[in-house]
Parts: structure tokens; C-alpha cells; sequence
DNA sequence: TTGTATGCGTTATCAG
DNA sequence: CTGATAACGCATACAA
């Protein structure tokens, strides 16, 4: 039960490929009497012109390629929903790829894209990847490409990112104005642009009120899962920070699993706000407050911006930098 | 700077494309000056095969699609997780879409991936799905098909399923060895496979038991956000439970806040158990008891029984169904 | 209005 | 050992 082809009809028909081909799409010139009867017959049998095919002719896919760290991480699923919203009302599919912070299969991911001829590609860094080459050389190639949250300064794209240094100094301040002094910051690995940004944030906000900015107080960590429980207890027992300040979901729960696991006393109102997108962080206890990272948006523009380049075939070294504004929930326990 | 071809290198060392083409891939009956010669400058000009030309013509792609219903949810992420696990190292590429629970999205995504030639197919139904005519059409065209997690029994295809039926017992059992009468079961739109079996073995439970089903603890809601509010401030507000079993990691959530905001006094001891891959549930107040469903073990598994489909070109109307056992997890507050 | 020929990038077949 | 040719499915410039 093969596929059925444009040579199939014109057989059957008997008339020539290029006939069928252009009736099917709907030429002027052409006999509206054959052009009904190869309608009815590629109707009749289901017929659906070869992509394959098409790509190859035509250079281009009608779909765009989307690569992430996780997707089992709230904001770039979310970030994922944005991107697609728009990208399907629009006639594009969205193909999703995982890089698992890998820069190795990122390249994977990229080639393989690139090389089915996406006609766009949306990407945010693998916590590996400091050489952006591979994304240059696309850009050289003519392909539409925007980062989003986690961007480099490397690359000369268009990027649309969360305002990290905001959110982080709003964060910051509200522990600050609860009459926190020593606000523990755990963080993600140091090379990330969003890991610096954020560090900029939370030391503007302690500079503002005369906080002296501590740098024992901030810890890094990576993906492997062991790291960051070593990393939190370590920060727990030699510093007593009286509040924390984290950087992603996976941060938060550590956090708290660390803090209940050793039965660590930081007093609860306000003392926990994490750059998050967790759905849960009003039933936990105590609640925790979040800055939120609207992905959802994020995505969403990352994705008009890049149809934008790919239908106007505009260079596709713009250099346009979105920043969307974080949003912070401030929960204090009832307690 | 278009990508290098086959014919780009043959005329560059006045070879035939023939040639280059078997110098490319190693074959036995050429010269070994000329073949490192053409794999030299192929290095050189960083040449990749086109692999839409290579789909056109060998009418595959090393590329297996996965449709779910969403992806911003933990199980069906990690059963993607799986599946990449045991495909990446066979040297194919995992191609995500998302169905968003819409029957039309799901038919899209399909006819775009078949059209692509995917080697192979990995489904987890909408919500929406009832017809499988669709899936049925692709086995006719030989696309090799596993079925995971929502399954229908319309369809004869290798399925993998977690143990809903254990799951349910198990969860429901304990509760009554808690000392629960009135368990209410809030649950996904009963026309899933996974709601009836999980129904079924909350069933069991009652019965071996001796207590009495009562239907009105029952309540079976959809995918609209909104939605699970109505129904659990219903069952809470009309029955009067004294425990919840609920059906899914937002089902779990929504129950919580929902008995939070009204303040329902249900004895904290194992009260609430859910089908659920939350990572948070022992941070939650009270803890979350949890039936684990091995979203990971699945999807590898439906990898697995795809590649070997795939690979020993087996009849795609297999029709092996793999259960995989849960894993309950009691969590009792300390309070 | 329709048919023929060509090309997109690759490999297989058949000659040489 | 190497080269010419056809084919995968489609669209289009050119011929008729």
C-alpha cells in the first residue's frame, strides 16, 4: 500500500506528470474539465504530494526546528507551547529536539535539522556549549536562527530572553525588605549568560541597601543531580544564610529537600524566591515565592521573530536583543 | 555559502559523482590513492550527505517520530527521555511533536512525519482520539507503530502500558488499610484506557475489602484547567471523603489547592495518594503518597519493541502488549 | 492548453 | 577500477 505519486495519476489519466502537477496546484492555464477530473482522482485516492521531494526541490521544509537543554523543565516546555502556538497558526510544524546539555549532541541535533532544511531554527545554548561555531557557520548558510534564554554573547543573532537582572534584583530586594541580611544565592553554572546576569541583579540590590556582597553566600552548580545537594549543605552548614535566593525549579527543590532533610532553622516568611516556573510553589512549606519567567511569552516572540526573518528573507544577521519582563509573586506562609 | 554536494567534489577532482560517491562510502573496488584523495577534500569542504536526497531515494530517514498529548508534563517528557535513551545509540534521531490533547493536531503531526518517512512511530493518544482509523492507514502503508501509555483497543499494534490496574489496587488499598471509608477517585475523561483500568482496580480494592463502590465518589474530568476545580469542590462539598486518589500529577495538584482553599479538614495520615511523576510530593503538606509510573522504563521499552520492529522489518501488526509494574511510594506527615 | 526535458543530491546498475 | 545513466517525486522552462 505505497504512497501514490503524481505518476500514478497522470497514468491512470493519461495525460503527462506535468499536467497533473500543475492542476493540482491550481494553474491558470489549464482545462478546467482536466483539471476537475485530476482533482477528483487525487481526492479519490488520497493523494498528498511527497515533502520529501518538495524539500528537495524547493530548498525549504515549511517546518522549524526547535533545540533545548530538557524538555522536562517547566520553562522550556512552556517556552515550547509559545513557539508553537504561533508557528502552527502559521502553517509551520515545530520539530523539538533535546540537547540533554550536551554541546556534543546539540551539533547532532543542528546538523540533522539543518540538513532536512528547516527553514528557521530556534535554539537555547546546552550548558556546554562556550564555541558557537556551529552557529555561526548556519548563519552562514543562509538559516533564519533566534536564541532565546540561554544565549551567548558569541553569536550575532537575534535573542529574546527573560529580564534576569531585574527579576533577580527585585528577588533580591524583597528578601532584603523583609529583613533578611544574608541571602544565600544558588545558582547555575557561571559561564551562563542568564547565571551572570542575575549575580548583577542580586548584587545591585544588596549594594542599593548597604548589604557588603559576599561571595561565599553564592554557589554554582551544574545538572548532575548529586552536585547541587553537596553544593546546598555545604552553603547551609558554613555560612547560616538566613534566606535563598535560587536560580531554577531544580534549585528550589533541592533547596528545600536540603533544608527539611538536616532540619536547618531559616526562618520562613519570605525566605525562599526562586527564578522558577513551577506550578506548585504556593503548596509547598513554607510557600514559595517566585520570579516567574513568562516562557510562554518568551517563546511565543522568539518565534514571531524568527518567521519574521524567514518570510521576509531578511538577513539573517539581525542583532535585535528582547528582553520580557519577569514577573515576581511575593507568598508568605499563614504560619 | 551553500552547503558542498557530491557533484561539487567530483568536478573539483575531475572524478565522476559515481565515483566520489563510492570513494565516499568505502567500497572495496577503488583505487586507494583516488578514495583518499576524494576523502580528503571531503573533510576538507566539510561535506555532508544530503539526507533528503537520501530519504528520496532509499525512502527512510534514521529518524523515529514521537507524538504526545503534551509535553509540559512529567511522564510524557520522561517517557521521551526513554525513548531517546535507546535511540540515540542506535543511531537514530527522535523527532517530538505534541498532539495537545487535539485529534486534528495529532492527524497533522502524523501525515507530516509519515511524509517525511519516519523509520517508525511512537503514539501516545489525544484526548480526543476515538477513530484510529488514521492509525490504522499508516500500518497499511507499513510504518512500524508502538502505541504507549494512552492506547486504544481499537487499534492492533504492540502497546506499552504501565500497570494501572496494580496501581489503582495498590494506591486504593492502602488507603482503606489507613483506615478510609470514603475514598474519592478523581480521574482523567473516562473514555481513556488508563481511567477504566485504574477505575477498575480502585474497584477491586473496595471489594476485597468489603466496602461498598459508590459511584458518587467518582468524578472524571478533562483537560480544561478550569474544569478540575468545579468537580473536586463538588465531590469535596457533596461527599465528604476522607481521602483522595487522584489520577494525574495536575488532578493531584488541583486537589490540593482546592482542599487547602476551602480548608477541609481530611485527616493528614496517607490521605492523598495519585497516579503522579511529581518530583515534589514529599515537600508537599501533606506529603503527596505517590503511585510512580515508570514514565522512563516505558518509553525505552516502546523504543525497544520499535527499533526491533524497524530493524528485523517485522510485521507491523504485531500486537505485543507490555505491562510495566508501578512502584507506590507511602508518604506519612510527621505532624 | 498540454507535453517534454531538466534538475534538486544521491546511489545502483550496467558498461567500459 | 571508473564513468555514464536512470531513478526517487516534484515543479518548471521550454516546445509544441
Amino acid at each position: 500500500m505505497e504512497a501514490i505519486t503524481i505518476k500514478d495519476i497522470a497514468k491512470a489519466l493519461n495525460l503527462s506528470t506535468s499536467t497533473v502537477s500543475r492542476a493540482l496546484r491550481g494553474s491558470y492555464e489549464i482545462n478546467s474539465e482536466t483539471k476537475k477530473l485530476v482533482l477528483e482522482y487525487a481526492e479519490k485516492m488520497n493523494y498528498h504530494p511527497n515533502p520529501i521531494a518538495l524539500s528537495l526541490k524547493e530548498n525549504r521544509s515549511r517546518a522549524i526546528g526547535v533545540i533545548v537543554p530538557e524538555i522536562a523543565n517547566n520553562f522550556f516546555s512552556q517556552a515550547i507551547n509559545g513557539i508553537e502556538a504561533v508557528a502552527y497558526d502559521r502553517g509551520y510544524h515545530v520539530v523539538i529536539f533535546q540537547s540533554h546539555e550536551s554541546y556534543e549532541r546539540e551539533l547532532s541535533n543542528i546538523q540533522h535539522l539543518v540538513g532536512r532544511k528547516v527553514d528557521g531554527l530556534l535554539i537555547s545554548l546546552s550548558g556546554e556549549t562556550t564555541d558557537v561555531s556551529h552557529l555561526q557557520e548556519i548563519q552562514r548558510r543562509g538559516v533564519p536562527l533566534v536564541v532565546f534564554d540561554r544565549i551567548s554573547n558569541e553569536i550575532e543573532a537575534n535573542k529574546v530572553i527573560a529580564d534576569n537582572f531585574q527579576g533577580a534584583f527585585e528577588a533580591t530586594e524583597h528578601l532584603i525588605l523583609s529583613g533578611r541580611k544574608r541571602i544565600a544565592h544558588i545558582t547555575s553554572p557561571s559561564l551562563l549568560y542568564t547565571t551572570s546576569q542575575r549575580l548583577e541583579g542580586y548584587k545591585a540590590a544588596l549594594e542599593k541597601h548597604g548589604i557588603a556582597f559576599d561571595e561565599n553566600l553564592v554557589r554554582y552548580c551544574g545538572f548532575a543531580p548529586e552536585e547541587a545537594q553537596q553544593v546546598i549543605f555545604d552553603v547551609l552548614d558554613k555560612q547560616h544564610p538566613d534566606a535563598i535566593f535560587t536560580a531554577s525549579d531544580r534549585l528550589a527543590l533541592d533547596s528545600y529537600a536540603a533544608v527539611k532533610a538536616k532540619d536547618i532553622d531559616i526562618p520562613k516568611q519570605v525566605a525562599f524566591i526562586g527564578f522558577t516556573n513551577l506550578q506548585v510553589a504556593h503548596l509547598l512549606d513554607p510557600p514559595l515565592s517566585t520570579v516567574v519567567q513568562p516562557a510562554f511569552e518568551i517563546g511565543k516572540t522568539a518565534a514571531e521573530i524568527l518567521l519574521e526573518t524567514i518570510e521576509n528573507k531578511q538577513t539573517a544577521k539581525a542583532v535585535k536583543t528582547v528582553k520580557i519582563p519577569t514577573e515576581v509573586n511575593l507568598r508568605t506562609s499563614s504560619n
